[in-house]
This record gives C-alpha cells, sequence and structure tokens, in this order.
DNA sequence: CCGCATCCCTATAGATACTG
DNA sequence: CAGTATCTATAGGGATGCGG
C-alpha cells in the first residue's frame, strides 16, 4: 500500500488505509457477520478475490487492525480477529451504515438494522464493540 | 463508476459511491474548508488530479450528493453545494476523522478539532449540519 | 482566467488458475 | 484451507488543449 503520507489531516490518514472498496466490507464482516476466517470472507455477497483479500489483510495486520492466529480446533485454519483500533471502528460503520440506509436503495431488513444501531447512540455501540471485545477472549 | 451493484448491504451501498482515496476528500473539503470551486479543490494537500476531480464532482452530482451552480459574481466560476444527501455525511466525517485522530499520526492541531467535534456528540453534529444548510441560502 | 476534456503512460486492482 | 502466480483491465497522475 502506499507509504506516501499525502498530509497529516486525520480524515486523510483514515482514508489512506480505509478508503478503498474492500477494506471497510472486512471489517463489517469480523463486526456484523462474526466471520474469522478467509474462506468465510471470500463468500460474502460482494465477492472479493483472494489475491485482493490476501492483501487487504495483510495490511490490516500490519497497521494493527487485526490479528492473525491459529484455530485452536482445526490446525489448519486461520483465524483473524479485531484489535482495539479495529473493533474502534465501529461507530464508522454504523454511521457508513445508517447513511446508506437513509440515502440509498438498501435491502430493507438491513437497512432497519443499520437505523436501529444508529438510533441506538453511543450505548448501542459500546454494547457492540463489549461483545466485540468478549469473542476475543473466547 | 461501476454501475453494477453487488449487494443491498448499505454499508455495501455507501461505500460503492465513498469508498475511495478522493471522494471523502472533497465532501471533507466542502463541510470543512468552506471550499465551493474547483480550482479550491485542486489545491488541497493531497493532490488531486484536475482529471479525477472532474470525474468525482460529476458521479457526486449525478448521484445526488451535491450541485453545480453559476456563481452570481463570477460568471465564469461554478459553484458546487452540498444536498441534504450529502450534508448527511457529517457523521461519517466526524466519525472517520475521530478514529484518524486516535489511531494514525495525525497532526495535533487537527486531530484535536476532530476529536473536538466527537466528544460534542449529536448536537455538535447538528449545528455543522445547520451551518451548511444556512450557507446554501446565502 | 475557469472548468473541464483528452492523451499518454504507469501503477495498481482484480479475475482466474494453481500450489504448499 | 489459505493463500500465491500470472495475466489483463482499469484507475489515476501529469501535461496539455480548448471553449466560454
Amino acid at each position: 500500500m502506499s507509504t506516501t503520507r499525502k498530509s497529516g489531516c486525520p480524515i486523510n490518514l483514515s482514508l489512506e488505509l480505509l478508503g478503498d472498496r474492500w477494506t471497510l466490507l472486512i471489517i463489517r464482516d469480523l463486526v456484523f457477520a462474526g466471520k474469522k476466517h478467509f474462506r468465510e470472507f471470500l463468500q460474502s455477497d460482494e465477492g472479493i478475490s483472494s489475491r485482493t483479500l490476501a492483501e487487504r489483510l495483510q495490511t490490516l495486520q500490519d497497521e494493527g487492525i487485526l490479528t492473525r492466529g491459529d484455530d485452536p480446533s482445526h490446525k489448519l485454519k486461520a483465524i483473524y480477529r479485531l484489535t482495539e483500533a479495529g473493533i474502534d471502528l465501529v461507530p464508522v460503520l454504523a454511521t457508513l451504515g445508517a447513511w446508506g440506509a437513509r440515502h440509498r436503495k438498501a435491502d430493507s431488513d438491513l437497512a432497519d438494522i443499520a437505523e436501529g444501531l444508529a438510533a441506538g447512540g453511543d450505548a448501542a455501540l459500546e454494547r457492540m464493540k463489549a461483545a466485540l471485545r468478549a469473542e476475543h477472549i473466547v
């Protein structure tokens, strides 16, 4: 990924890591779909390619957004989990989802979930984040 | 831009429009820097090319995020303004900025602004949005 | 001058096929 | 299962042109 930092603006720095078609979808799958394995990310509706997925998982690891570990049961499976910095992206996903629900033609069931989470305010977001931290311990 | 809708997930739909290196930086300049003219967007620190800028402004117009009008004083200048859907992106920029301020090495003055806005909660965001609507009337 | 359009060229994204 | 190798398509930078 581009190692050239173009400005010190916080929004720009976020976008230098997250500003592409796929990165936040991977985080979404970790947060809302409980996905952990390479193959699971591949199977999402949007159809990321294995090459792109591998690259993004690597840079997200390098940048401290997620960790890669071995599955204790299946020795072959790798397991991906969010770090605290990754869990902290929940509010970003929530606002993005709320905007999409309001201003794009989203599936109504998913739109309801997105708007519900946004309506819940900080308390709802903190509950999500706590749940993700709990998974991490298990 | 890709006309193929890959899923009805609100987050995906948001990313199909906003998920790239430049689009949200343009919105940022409209919201936080008060920029309105083509030439002003070109001059931002990140250095978007005129070609990319023109394309993004066009699709943002097509998708109802901003409008293009004539500057009443300079007949030559075009003026870009956010629609209500565009103004509604303020919370997305705020969470993205807050995350960048917390988890990337941002300039401290800008980081303070970002964290301050996030700390202000919904009330602070609504005040920003009201200010943008007021500009629109002037 | 202003907002683009066009051309050229390179870097990267991404599809497909395959491997340890 | 979790990636890599290879190949092709596209995004985008930079220079320049051009009508209003």
